[in-house]
DNA sequence: AGCATTGGTAACAGTTTGGTAACTAGTAGA
DNA sequence: TCTACTAGTTACCAAACTGTTACCAATGCT
């Protein structure tokens, strides 16, 4: 049975936080994000492709029904903001509330870092391997 | 059939990059951090905890089948690096890569949108639905 | 009457991810 | 001989997530 020794200076104690919230703040974030369609959702909502519609003709590979899922989660979540007009046919437009524009800055990071990480390949280590295949 | 007109200043056209890399980069990174357990070790490595029965004690909600096999994947996709010494009994210490090294920044801006946005509830917004329960 | 339009639902099937419990090897110490 | 130690593996099961197909309502147009 060994004490050990955890040398915090870097991001300070993530046990603390754990425990004070009852879950890694980390993991409680990519929760919100992290559906399949998520991010490229909130991109195109974030640039104006702000119809249901519009948004199945930008991303073809996403059913219906997912769209329709994503969409309310990330609305219960309170990243978008749905608003319906009583139209004949049915329009709705979705933006994104404050909260969903907080995600920018970290979007970005996601974004850059994927890029440089994991989507280009002219790396010199010879780390050819790991979790690859479809990736949207 | 309509004409979708994206202003990309912000974050500079998504779409591009896509069809580019064949994938959303955003996506690319939550599915190499994505796992349920992975931002917990990498936190747990980087602050030099950084043998499997040390991580094992320190999570203890994460069986030994789910350590191994998520220490697997942070090491096939270049995160992690795993050094075995021939003893009896067996020792093996997980260290970061430069690659792993680099999510630091990244796990922090998580860690800390999660805090404001999910963990605190002391919001003025009545915002007290969404996805909830477990976060670890 | 028949079709197109928009923004969805419902029922179901398949895939991926996570979890449990039992078992392993090789050596040291009681 | 029996137990403990570390770092796992194997077989199996359950839950979460994603996908497919068919269907709906109210109106305008031909």
């Amino acid at each position: 049975m060994e004490k050990i020794e955890i040398k915090s200076e870097r991001f300070d104690n993530m046990v603390e936080m754990i425990q004070k919230y009852g879950g890694c703040p980390v993991r409680a974030t990519l929760k919100i994000i992290g559906g399949k369609w998520k991010p490229l959702i909130l991109y195109f909502i974030s640039v104006d492709v702000n119809r249901f519609g519009q948004l199945q003709r930008m991303m073809p590979d996403c059913s219906k029904r997912m769209m329709t899922v994503q969409l309310r989660e990330l609305e219960s979540d309170g990243l978008v903001h749905r608003e319906i007009f009583a139209e004949v046919p049915p329009k709705v437009i979705y933006t994104l509330t404050t909260k969903g524009e907080s995600l920018r800055p970290l979007f970005g990071e996601l974004s850059r870092w994927g890029i440089q990480n994991v989507l280009e390949p002219q790396q010199i280590e010879p780390n050819n391997s790991g979790t690859s295949g479809e990736l949207v």
